[in-house]
DNA sequence: ACCTACATATAGAGAGCCTACATGTAGACT
DNA sequence: AGTCTACATGTAGGCTCTCTATATGTAGGT
């Protein structure tokens, strides 16, 4: 996967994957990989400043937790992210209606 | 449409709308509004360096033309562009599965 | 003692898209 | 003549995000 391609999709990811339930930046990553069918690997360089950056614009929140000795810093989706999330679903589906009808052409337009 | 979200389907837009047949940037710029039906509005700055981008590496060629006085720079996809279009329109689909799985998760995984 | 999995974090690089500006022709309107 | 819009190309610099590489530390297995 072109690294580009992600960029400005992070964050619909991320709020999506935390919508269910809080998660730490761990699991959030696995979570990522798993629902992604293995597709997205995306490193820890990538997933912690952007969960800092979410947090920091107010769409997680976070808090510090000790799971079995190890410490995780749990994210968990705030109102404004339950809205931003909403937002991003709406500008995905745009985002690939605009771009599939460049790539693929064909008799399908409205 | 969020700037980032384009980020690194440029070159796949560019060679789609140049794939039936030769166009100068303008033109380029006009297709690619008319094709996503007013969803893409990608200015100049964008467009004309990204076609420089793409002739530099071997995708697109070009020639001046001169219309009605006007000068055009005439972009024509080469062989290495339309193997290159051919593997982003495949990339694309990967990569709207990719995402489209994280955002809208359901009974639909394989 | 060593290795792997778990877990978080930061610095710096790299790339590309955007804003803003610069330049010029053609044609219409006043 | 002067102004405005559409057509047409181009560059400089900024901005932001993702990635690579590195650092740190715990727990558990061999």
């Amino acid at each position: 996967m072109n690294p580009d391609a992600l960029r400005g999709h992070m964050d619909a990811l991320l709020l999506s994957v935390v919508e269910a339930g809080p998660l730490h930046g761990y699991a959030i990553i696995e979570a990522l990989q798993e629902r992604s069918g293995g597709a997205l690997s995306v490193p820890t360089g990538t997933v912690y400043p952007a969960l800092r950056r979410l947090e920091r614009i107010g769409h997680l929140s976070s808090e510090w937790a000790t799971v079995g000795g190890r410490k995780r810093r749990t994210y968990r989706l705030t109102d404004s992210g339950r809205r931003q999330l909403e937002g991003e679903r709406s500008a995905w589906r745009e985002f690939t209606s605009a771009i599939g009808s460049v790539l693929h052409p064909g008799p399908n337009s409205p």
